[in-house]
DNA sequence: GAGAATAAGTTCAGAAAATAAACAAAGCAA
DNA sequence: TTGCTTTGTTTATTTTCTGAACTTATTCTC
C-alpha cells in the first residue's frame, strides 16, 4: 500500500503529465527534500521512472512519469457476450486479453473472473505481482462507492453488491462502474483528456451516455445519475420514449433512433455513414433526419456548456463520422445556443474508439481508484 | 495561520455539523491521539468549542462545533448603492453593518472599504483581532482565483484585479465572487445546505442565477461560467434576448421578464404576488404568463437534475412566493421532465432571503476560503 | 447498588514525515 | 576558465501522527 503523499504524487503526475521533482514539490506544497525521498521510494517500487532531461539555465531537470509497467489493472465488460477480460498497463495499453461467457448471476460472474484471471495474468510476466485492481463495466446505475449495482435493466439487477463478491473470490480490490462513466475515466487517464480538470464525455452509440469530470475526479451525482443527458427533454411533447416521458434526446439523436427514423422513412441505410452518403447525394429525408438529430444533440451539448462550463467536450463514438452533415449541424447548434461570449470557447473533440472500449474503461476504473482514490477531504 | 490538519478539521465540521473527537478522527483518517491535540489547540485558539454531550453506552461523547465568535468575516456588496458592508460571525449572523457610496473605480472602492472597515469593527469587540477575511460580491464573471473580475457589464469592468487592490489597502485577505455564487456559498456555510455535498442554488430575481456545489466545494467552471442557466435555450426560436440569442430562460422566467410580459398584456401588476392574485381570480392572461414562466423554469431545473443529479435544488428569492400557480407549475414541469425513476428524488427547496443576502454572501466567500481553502489536491 | 461492560478521550514514548540549510551536480554564459 | 544558475541530495532537526496503555464517565446487569 502507498502512503498518502505517494498517492498524491501519482495523482498530480497523472493529471499534469511528466514533471520534475522541483515542480512537483512546488505543486504539492512540499519541500524539495521531501519530494526527493518520495520519488526515490516510488522509483524503487517501479511505479515511477525518469524520462526526459530538460536543459535550461542551471542544472537540467529530469522529468518523472508513471512507469507503464508499474502497475497493471484488470477490466471486465459485462456489455458483451462473451464478456471480454483485459489486462492494461499504466498507459492503458491492453497487454493481455481473454473472454468468458456472460452470466446474470453475480456469483457465477465472480467465479468465472476468478477462473479466467490466472490465464490472463500468465500472458504477461510481472503482471500478477503488480496487479493493483479490477474494474467491471456494466450498463446501469452504480452506487457512490463503486461497489454495488443499484439497478440494471439489462442484467435484471437491483442492489447487487458485485464488487464485494468478486473481491472475495479473487482477493483483488474491485470496483464497478457504469459503461459511459468507465469510458470517460479511460479518456481522462489514458486518452485525450489527461490534462483537463473539468470536462464531459458524451458517448455516442446506440444510446447516448455522458459523464462529467470535476476537479480531475469523476463526478457521479447524488444517485449516481449525473450525466443522464439521454433523457433530457429536447423536443417538448415529442415522440414517446422508453423511459416514460416524451421528446428525450434519446428518441431523436441516438444512433438507434437515427437508424429507426431512416427505416421509417423507407431508407435502406444501415449505418450513419450510409445516411450521410444519402444526404450528400441530396436525399431530402436523409438530410431532414440528420439535421434533426444533429441539432438535438447540439442543443443538449449547448445546455451542458451553459450549465457546467466544462473545459472540453469529448464525444466518443464506435460507429459513424462527425465530419459530415450530422456533425456540422451539431456544432452549429452548439455555437448557436451558448452565450455568444462563450461561443467557440469550449473545444469539442470527437474520438473514434475501438471495440475494447468497455473493457479498457473498466480497467481504468481500477486505475482511477489506484491513482485518484476514493473521495479524500 | 492554521495547520493543514486544523483546516481540514474545520472543513469537516463545517460540512458534517457538530461531531465528537472520535467521529472526527475516524472521518479524517487520524488517530484519536492526534485528534485530541488538534482539537485542544483549536479550542484554545477560540475557533472551536464543545457543545452538546451525547449519552449512549460508555463514556458520553462531547460534540465539537465551530465557535460562532471564533472568526469574523467582512462582506461588501457592489450590487447596491449605497453599498452595504457587513461583519459576519461563524454562524453567518450579521453582527455589524455600515454602508459606503458605490463607485466604479477599484481604487476608490478599496479606499472606501479601508475607510469604513474600522468603523465596522468598532461595533463588535474582538472582531478586529479575529477578522479572517474579506469578501466582495459583484455582478459579473470572476476568475478561478477569486481575485480578478474578468468582465462586469454593470460595473463596466474588464480584468480588474480588485481583490489584490483591496488587500493592499486593508491588509486583509480578500476574495471577490459573482453574486449568485456568493449567495450559494452562504447557503452552504450558513443556510439550508450545510450538510449537502452536491447541490445547486438557483437565485430567482430580476435575473436568474445559479451556482453548483460539487464535493462540498463551489464549482466555478472552466471560465467561471458554470451555472449560467439564464441563457440556456428553453424556447427554440423564441423571443430575442439581450445576450444575442433567442428563447433564453431569462426571456421567459425571470422576474423582470414576467413583469414585462404582464405589462405587455396590459395587466397592472407590479409584483409576482399581484400576478398570482390575478391568476387566482381567473385572469387568463395572468394564468398564461405564470404557466409559461413556471414551465420554463421547471424545464431548466429538470435539465439541471438530469445533467448533474444534485442532492438538492435550493431556490432563493427576494420577492415572490413559490406556493402559487408559478411554483406549482414549476414543480410539475420538473417532475414531468426528469427520468421517471428520479421523479421526486431530488428535493427542491425554496428560501426567501432578505435584503442583506449579497453582503452576507460576500462575507461567506471569505469564510469559505478560510474553511475550505483554495483547490487542494 | 456494586461491579461489569462499554465507549470516549488523554497521555506519552517512539515512529514517521516534513523542513531548513548547507551542499553537490550539471549545465550555461562571459 | 570562472562564475552563475538551477536541480536535486544529504543531514540534523522539528513537526506531526501512531500505538498502547490508561483514565474517565456513563449505562447495563444481576
Amino acid at each position: 500500500m502507498l502512503t498518502s503523499s505517494q498517492q498524491q504524487l501519482l495523482r498530480v503526475i497523472s493529471q499534469s503529465g511528466p514533471s520534475s521533482r522541483t515542480v512537483l514539490a512546488a505543486s504539492m506544497g512540499l519541500s524539495k527534500a521531501a519530494m526527493s525521498g518520495i520519488v526515490r521510494d516510488l522509483i524503487s517500487l517501479g511505479v515511477l521512472r525518469e524520462t526526459e532531461t530538460i536543459y535550461g539555465q542551471g542544472r537540467p531537470s529530469i522529468l518523472l512519469d508513471l512507469h507503464p509497467e508499474g502497475a497493471f489493472f484488470g477490466g471486465v465488460s459485462l456489455l458483451e457476450d462473451p464478456a471480454p477480460l483485459v489486462l492494461c498497463d499504466f498507459n492503458g495499453n491492453i497487454v493481455a486479453r481473454q473472454t468468458m461467457p456472460l452470466s446474470r448471476d453475480p456469483d457465477v460472474i465472480a467465479a468465472m473472473i476468478a477462473d479466467t484471471l490466472p490465464k490472463l495474468l500468465s500472458e504477461c510476466k510481472d503482471a500478477g505481482r503488480k496487479l493493483s485492481g479490477l474494474g467491471i463495466a456494466l450498463s446501469g446505475f452504480v452506487d457512490e462507492k463503486q461497489a454495488s449495482c443499484v439497478k440494471s435493466t439489462l442484467l435484471g439487477w437491483q442492489d447487487v453488491p458485485l464488487a464485494g463478491i468478486v473481491r472475495q473470490k479473487t482477493g483483488i480490490a474491485t470496483f464497478i462502474e457504469n459503461d459511459a462513466k468507465a469510458v470517460a475515466v479511460s479518456e481522462k487517464l489514458f486518452g485525450g483528456a489527461r490534462d483537463v480538470q473539468n470536462f464531459s464525455v458524451v458517448s455516442f452509440d446506440d444510446g447516448i451516455g455522458c459523464a462529467h469530470f470535476v476537479g480531475g475526479k469523476l463526478y457521479r451525482g447524488n444517485h449516481g445519475g449525473a450525466g443522464e443527458i439521454a433523457h433530457c427533454t429536447i423536443e417538448p411533447s415529442g415522440a414517446p420514449c422508453r423511459c416514460g416521458k416524451r421528446g428525450c434526446l434519446d428518441t431523436v439523436a441516438s444512433l438507434k433512433a437515427i437508424k429507426e427514423m431512416a427505416k421509417a422513412e423507407g431508407l435502406a441505410c444501415h449505418s450513419l455513414d450510409d445516411l450521410e452518403t444519402e444526404a450528400s447525394l441530396g436525399n431530402a429525408a436523409a438530410i431532414r433526419i440528420l439535421h434533426r438529430a444533429g441539432s438535438a444533440l447540439g442543443l443538449a451539448i449547448a445546455h451542458l456548456i451553459q450549465f457546467n462550463d466544462p473545459g472540453l467536450i469529448l464525444i466518443t463514438h464506435v460507429e459513424g463520422r462527425f465530419d459530415g452533415l450530422f456533425g456540422t449541424v451539431m456544432r452549429q447548434a452548439v455555437e448557436g445556443n451558448v452565450l455568444p461570449r462563450y461561443a467557440g470557447q469550449t473545444p469539442i473533440r470527437t474520438q473514434r474508439v475501438d471495440g475494447d472500449v468497455w473493457a479498457r474503461g473498466a480497467a481504468s476504473i481500477a486505475a482511477h481508484n489506484f491513482l485518484i482514490g476514493p473521495n479524500p477531504y
